[in-house]
DNA sequence: TTGTATGCGTTATCAT
DNA sequence: ATGATAACGCATACAA
């Protein structure tokens, strides 16, 4: 083992081993091309004259220095243009200062309304945002935890794909808020299913008695609990409803919906999101099926060119960007001690119909 | 100054200081409930019984340890769900596995077509993807490259809204690359000037012959090539452009637009984007002016929802996705080294203009 | 008020 | 093949 600093207190330098990667301090306004190292405390403190841990609570902890050398050490670090080594800082803070936002789709619109709500509240947070896509794929989502786990404070997942325990378990590991997935974890949830309902009753209303539901992914936990709240609806007020099976919520998914509602022979049908809905509409036009006269389609999330195809696609509008607010804010809080793990979760956010074009009495049989 | 581990070589532990926060090493499938510390590698190799740095390598150096031992380094680590900590990693390498993509405003749509391909593009690489947006603000846009340097390997810039001179000087601090941005730094340019020429082109095919340019914001460099190739344009056509003014590039802004329209007299327009041409369609209907048949729109960029409106936009179809993920291929392979600085800019990746039903021949006057 | 020393978790280097 | 240790940049407990 080797004795450290034994030869004497003079020269008993702190380093041993080789030499630092290099003395040179970082240059000011120096224009040359190859970028310079970034300037860290060290140059700013030998610039000012200071020792490091001074220039550290110089910048870092205003008060506990003199005014004097706060000055001369902000100047040097401006000049120098440094800002602080965010890894450094979250080695030894715990903290990176970074959130995630996991979603199964980047290319859905409803999870842009998600980026939107979750990076306006991180930004009043002074917080990154990473943005994972898991491709609807649980095992990557759980990769992504795996990875994530230390190098983010925490997670807001939207659309989690994962089963209730792989997800408790990452809960424990990291904190983490979803959306529109209550179980086990702190969560916001949207109330789809009444806004599914409502959908039905708004068809029912229109004198439709058979009636479609095309729903989304089987992991889906919000297309579970629609299911059942629809099943629960149709019984009470007495229509038919038929299942049109699980589909891809996107725009090509479809095509296979709208055979299915021919097929099925109902006069209307709720579909899982816009997107689908959109290909619904664009299949059923292709078979010349005319909507709302022959068939009535409503959608669900309100999603940017819901009021724009024709006709304009009535839908169930889902508060979604407030809804990804909402989800950081509870995150952030948690992060920053103002909220406790066991605190109730916010009641769920209401969703309302949006009459548009797409919906029209039944047609006489 | 104090002298260490001077007082002998049996008992010159290393570790002067407080003791470790915690000893007890992390726990397996223990179900607590707050979150127990994340496993670190000393407790892997503490586990597996070898050295710290026999553990690292048994991980991240396969070959350069026995059989053996590896497999049991990598039972342990997956028996402690072990993930290595990239504040660590990052402050020992220099590299933090993510990369940045800086957008002006999230909500724009053309913007989500970069997210898309910048993730794309990322997820090969295995790298992390950070998404900031900087509201339109050059000083945003300048203090987020600031904290960025250092906690990103990289990044990529949509809608640079930097002055050259300011771009110039980031550029040397971390690597940059730029969509529609050429100067000075590595970059993706889009040919909208061309796609733009041949929206006026079209117009005119259609016999309008004095037509309106609605611009984006100032600082936009492609609207400011755009203006130039039209303006060319125009007079080797011989038509009159008449200059529309410079818009928040949302939808909210076509209401001014389509007022300036029929207050200009002209009978056809080319919109900076669709996310604009969309306001002046519903501003035009309002006022009661019928599109196209008195007047004729385009757009640009052909944005989700450009199909789905009445009139559909006849728009400039920009390959904004497959910019983002050139560009951000550009990026990972200087970070790789298999780039030079210097290497050629790719060429302009070519737009084409999508007719849809948002022009027609020009009324008669 | 300022300086000195230490450790965060990892990897590279050196020694065994 | 494996072990011991320095170093990355920063913030803090402690000493002066």
């Amino acid at each position: 083992m080797v004795a450290i600093g034994c030869r004497g207190h003079e020269d008993g330098r702190r380093r041993v081993g080789r030499r630092r990667r290099s003395s040179r301090p970082a240059q000011a306004g120096g224009d040359i091309s190859a970028s310079p190292r970034p300037a860290t405390l060290r140059d700013v403190a030998a610039l000012s004259g200071v020792a490091v841990s001074t220039a550290s609570r110089a910048l870092t902890r205003p008060g506990r220095v003199s005014g004097e050398t706060e000055a001369r050490v902000r100047a040097a670090a401006e000049q120098l243009g440094y800002a602080p080594s965010g890894p450094a800082r979250a080695l030894l803070s715990g903290r990176t200062g970074v959130v995630a936002l996991v979603v199964p789709d980047v290319t859905n619109p409803f999870f842009f309304s998600a980026v939107r709500g979750t990076q306006s509240r991180l930004r009043q947070g002074r917080f990154a945002h990473l943005l994972v896509d898991t491709e609807e794929s649980p095992a990557a989502e759980e990769r992504a935890l795996r990875d994530l786990r230390g190098t983010v404070d925490g997670a807001v997942l939207a659309g989690a794909r994962l089963d209730d325990e792989r997800l408790a378990h990452w809960a424990r590991e990291l904190p983490i808020v979803t959306i529109n997935r209550s179980q086990p974890t702190d969560h916001v949830v949207v109330d789809t299913p009444g806004g599914a309902v409502q959908a039905l009753q708004h068809l029912v209303s229109l004198g439709h008695r058979r009636i479609g539901y095309a729903g989304g992914p089987p992991t889906s936990w919000s297309d579970g609990r629609r299911r059942a709240a629809l099943a629960e609806a149709a019984g009470r007020l007495d229509v038919d409803l038929v299942d049109l099976g699980s589909h891809v919520p996107r725009r090509e998914g479809g095509a296979l919906v709208a055979d299915a509602v021919v097929t099925a022979g109902v006069s209307g049908v709720v579909v899982f999101n816009d997107l689908l809905a959109f290909g619904v509409l664009a299949r059923l036009a292709e078979r010349g099926v005319v909507v709302p006269d022959e068939v009535s389609v409503v959608g669900c999330d309100d999603v940017f060119g819901a009021d724009l195809v024709r006709p304009a696609l009535t839908t169930v509008a889902v508060p979604s960007e407030r809804a990804a607010y909402l989800a950081t804010d509870l995150l952030l809080n948690r992060l920053e001690g103002t909220r406790t793990t066991d605190a109730a979760p916010p009641p769920p956010l209401p969703t309302h119909l949006v009459v548009r074009g797409s919906t029209a009495p039944a047609p006489r049989p």
